[in-house]
DNA sequence: AGGTATTCACATGAAACTATTCTCTGAGTTAGG
DNA sequence: TAACTCAGAGAATAGTTTCATGTGAATACCTGT
């Protein structure tokens, strides 16, 4: 999958298999545009050695700049090695400064090391930000139970005794067992501190097994207004990732670019402008190799031999449509007509929109749409839910004898409303 | 001219309601001993 | 008999509505010069 070369290999003699099944005699077609287009293709060399190293799933071998953490992160793992517990882990860090990273290239060092020994380890890992998977006390037990190869129902059980069938797995052999929670934030918000709780007390109702618990955590407030008793024992060890500088950002991508491009196919100032790129945004390495690889694709597909900074520069612009158009897409329907009767009123008009204009075209869009229109109230808040995305500006204002209202302008670029706009009116049937 | 009161058009808060999703329970079903 | 499945009840939650109160400045009105 990953090499391109028998990717082609594979996607042309499934295109074989097709057209014979399909009766189409590829010898009876006269030669078109699409043909040219394919031989050019595989005849072209790609600037692409292997994409997936860009992928956010990717576990590289090296880790630039996270050597100390990874040496403590060790330190503090290896008692496991001697089927001793190793102190519980909580690891805090913003997005993009390889926390999970750290944590799952050490525990399969870890695992690794154990491989061909008699010594019974294992970890499990669990992202909490999974909707339908993690996101409540129940389907956090199931899926570790699940983990570890219990079967559990979907629904159905009382969750304590979820919790009895994880335990009893769990006591199943003896093993250390470390458990990664990432995402544990969205965890607590959603459900409270409760498994947790439970979780930390585990090791007191198992024989023979020993539990050790990695949360990881987006948030730094949030170990601050949880249950004490979670606190101490969760944080017997904290670890912080600290965001990337432009510099090492530029060194991560560097490293990736080596395994990921052709030699020379990257113009030199390209790499320390996506790092810049990422540096601004509080040091997200996800964006730095989104950006990359992105520009890599758009420089592909015009056919360039080498990445320059102009791939950077439409890669920049197209993510930045991409979120907007995927963010728009997962809105709720209501707030879909929202938006909608924005774009409609700013496009006849040059000045600022206020609440009221919106919520009558808004409401008589409902009509024709049939849909149950909301109050004033709602849409007042919803106006604000859209602000906070970023999707539209609004700012309260106060027009003395005219009463107090919100301006409003949408944010979005002219040409990406026109595009969204055609999605709506398919999806809303206006 | 200067000061005060009014007024507009919503913003913002709190409580109540509603629909949906989760969780729990008990009853029915099934498979294996 | 244990394990599993499933429907239905109750609890929790998210989304909304209703009702009440708050807000800031343009404007209307008043007062004294």
């Amino acid at each position: 999958m990953s090499d391109p070369q028998t990717k082609l290999d594979g996607s042309s003699s499934e295109e074989k298999q097709d057209t014979e099944a399909i009766k189409i005699p590829t010898t009876a077609r006269e030669r078109d545009e699409l043909d040219d287009l394919f031989d050019d293709f595989v005849s072209k060399k790609s600037i692409f050695i292997n994409k997936d190293v860009l992928s956010i799933r990717h576990v590289p071998k090296i880790i630039p700049h996270r050597g100390e953490h990874i040496k403590k992160l060790g330190m503090i793992l290896a008692p496991a090695l001697r089927n001793d517990r190793p102190s519980n882990i909580f690891v805090y860090g913003k997005t993009g400064t390889g926390k999970t990273l750290c944590v799952l290239h050490t525990l399969n060092r870890i695992v690794e090391r154990v491989k061909g020994t008699d010594s019974a380890l294992r970890f499990a890992y669990l992202n909490c930000k999974l909707k339908k998977v993690a996101d409540t006390e129940y389907r956090v037990i199931a899926s570790l139970a699940k983990e570890l190869g219990a079967k559990v129902p979907v629904t159905g059980l009382p969750t304590d005794e979820v919790y009895n069938i994880f335990l009893k797995k769990l006591d199943e052999q003896e093993q250390v067992v470390i458990l990664v929670l990432d995402e544990i934030d969205r965890l607590v918000k959603k459900t409270g501190d409760e498994i947790l709780y439970s979780l930390t007390r585990i090791n007191s109702e198992l024989k023979k097994s020993k539990l050790c618990l990695i949360g990881i955590s987006n948030d730094v407030r949030f170990i601050e207004n949880i249950d004490p008793r979670v606190k101490s024992s969760l944080g017997e060890e904290e670890l912080i990732f600290p965001p990337y500088n432009a510099l090492e950002l530029k060194d991560i991508l560097s490293e990736r670019a080596t395994s990921a491009f052709v030699e020379d196919s990257i113009h030199p100032a390209v790499l320390p402008k996506c790092a810049a790129y990422a540096a601004k945004e509080h040091g997200d390495a996800r964006r730095a190799l989104d950006l990359l690889r992105v520009a890599g694709e758009v420089a592909e597909r015009a056919a360039a031999e080498e990445v320059k900074m102009d791939h950077i520069r439409e890669a920049e612009d197209k993510i930045e449509k991409n979120r907007i158009l995927e963010l728009v897409k997962t809105l709720p329907n209501q707030s879909k007509l929202l938006i909608y009767s924005i774009f409609l009123l700013s496009k006849n008009k040059t000045d600022k929109l206020i609440t009221g204009e919106i919520y009558q075209t808004y409401a008589e869009l409902c009509k024709v749409n049939d849909n149950s229109i909301l109050t004033q109230r709602r849409i007042s808040d919803l106006i604000s839910e859209l602000d906070m995305l970023g999707l539209i500006n609004a700012r309260v204002i106060s027009k003395g004898r005219h009463g107090r209202t919100r301006e409003i302008y949408s944010t979005i670029p002219t040409d990406l409303t026109e595009i969204i706009s055609e999605d709506l009116r398919g999806e809303l049937r206006l």
